[in-house]
Parts: structure tokens; C-alpha cells; sequence
DNA sequence: CTTGACTCTGGAGTCGACTCCAGAATGTAT
DNA sequence: ATACATTCTGGAGTCGACTCCAGAGTCAAG
């Protein structure tokens, strides 16, 4: 290992993502230029991490990978600007606002949905620590992870 | 059509999914018991519409088909409570915050670039009003196939 | 009662985002 | 030099969330 950098397995380590998901946000343009050793082993820098880590949390918050190929491109310091990528900008910004004031509605809708439960809670004994039929509805299937 | 209710063709207009995706939904489960007529078509009525549209905005969201469930299944107001159902409340409520938080995160990025963007974009002159290379980086997909 | 638009069911196909090989080459430790 | 883990590529398979039939039934209008 001539050049320096980290190799894949690792950065998976680090990041949480499997092997093939990384090569795989290669193949669709999210990571560039990797550096390779002589052998042809792809080599990390932190900021690949970084990127990596991005991609992941915009995915989380509802972007495609097409959509966070656009984010990163925007989010890129170069020294080209342009109208056009002004109004992406706008757009994206308009988009998140968007999201972040639907966001807003669904947790003030389940805040009121867990006070409303709390206060009957507090009002009835503790007949409600067993058996709770709603559990099952939600349950039957796997279960929740994040 | 005895019994009142609109059917799939203009739920399908009033919410802009496609047929197929409301009855896909059925399937799982998000839509409950609805009424048919008597040769089987299946009748929707308001409240159904909402819980389309909220359906929706959930997935937008980043919420897959299986937490939406857990999300109507909570916001129902059924008399069933349980501390179950409130550590659930609050795990969501949790989750939401989260992601508000990372989309502000997210906004601040675009919108600090946004403003160096304008500000360059008063400073020079217009010659940036035509060709713009980063626009072509992110346009690619339009063409060839995969 | 026929027409034509709409709906039904079941199943196959698509697309995005991976995951899982197989077989070969690379890198490291002894 | 040998062994063993790790990585490589290309391609097939999986899963979620639909989409797209085909063939049959339903319903309002004429």
C-alpha cells in the first residue's frame, strides 16, 4: 500500500454501510475518482467518509440517490456559479423548508395523540400494563429498526 | 350505487396516486375495511382521502409502508392506551425530531451556498448566463439507458 | 338490452437500492 | 513461498413499492 488512504473494508467498519453498498455508490457517481493501489484497490480519505455519511443521512430524510447526486454536486465549493445553479439552490431549500414544516405538523399531531395518553394513564389504575391489543395490530410483521 | 361513497376513479383523480397504488395499499393494510357495493367495487369515502394524502406525505417523509401503518394505527383515536403505545409515541416523536434537526442542518449548507452564490453572481457580470458545466454534471440521465 | 366506461382479481413485470455469489487477483503475516 | 484475509469484477437475486396486463364483471345511459 504505496499511496495512502483507507480501503474499503474499513470504511464499511466506519460507516456502517456493507462493502458492496459503497462500491455500488461508486458505480452510480455519489463517490469520484477513487484512487486505486497498483493492484486496483480502491483508497478512502476522510472526506470520502464524510460524503459517505451525508449519503446516508439524506437518504434517510426521503432524497433518491439521483437527488442526493444533485446535493452533493451543489454542495461542492467550486468555483462555478450560475444562475441556473442559484436556482437549484432555491428550489432545494424550498423543498427541505417543505419537509421540515410537514415534519413539524406530524410530530405536533403525535406530541397531542401522547399527552391525551399520558393524562389517561395517569387517570386509570395499572389495568393497561398488560395486554394491549393496539400492539398487536402494529407488531405483525418485523419490527422497527433505525 | 346504493350506498354512498365515491369509487377508486376519482379517489384516484382527487389524489393523484393511481388505482393500482390505492388498492395496492389495501393490500397492505393501510386502508381498512372499506365498504363495496353490491357487485364488489369498493366505496371511499372523506376520511379516506385524508388518510390517502397523509399517507403520502409520510412517505415523502422517509417513512417506508410499515411504519406508516404504525403511524395511522397511533394516530387513531381509539380508547385503547397503553404505555406500550406511549414509549411508542415517544420513539416517534423522537425520530421526527431528529430529522427536523438534520434537515435544518441541511438547509443551513444549501442556504450559506445559496448566499455566496448571489453574492458572486452581483459581483461579476453576466457572463455566467450562459453555459454552465455544473448543470450538465447533474442533468446526465435524461439519455441512454442503464 | 346493448354499449362503453369503469372496476374487479391475480399475477407478471419494473425500478431503485441494494445483497449475494463465483472466480480471480492483491496484500500481509509467517 | 505459502497461507489466509481482503478486494476485484460482473452478474444474478432480493425487497419494497408500485405498474401493467388479461379476462371477467358492473353500472349509467340510450
Amino acid at each position: 500500500m504505496l499511496k495512502s488512504g483507507i480501503q474499503i473494508g474499513r470504511v464499511s467498519e466506519q460507516t456502517g454501510l456493507s462493502v458492496d453498498a459503497i462500491r455500488f455508490y461508486e458505480k452510480q457517481r455519489l463517490l469520484e475518482h477513487l484512487p486505486r493501489t497498483e493492484g486496483g484497490f480502491r483508497l478512502f480519505d476522510t472526506q470520502d467518509i464524510q460524503r459517505i455519511q451525508f449519503i446516508r443521512r439524506a437518504q434517510r430524510l426521503g432524497f433518491s440517490l439521483p437527488e442526493i447526486r444533485e446535493l452533493l454536486v451543489l454542495q461542492r465549493d467550486e468555483g462555478e456559479v450560475c444562475t441556473h445553479v442559484r436556482d437549484l439552490l432555491r428550489a432545494k431549500i424550498t423543498t427541505i423548508r417543505g419537509r421540515i414544516q410537514e415534519l413539524g405538523t406530524l410530530e405536533e399531531q403525535l406530541a397531542k395523540k401522547l399527552r391525551k395518553c399520558e393524562r389517561k394513564l395517569r387517570a386509570s389504575g395499572d389495568s393497561h400494563k398488560r395486554r394491549c391489543p393496539v400492539l398487536e395490530e402494529i407488531a405483525d410483521r418485523g419490527s422497527d429498526e433505525n
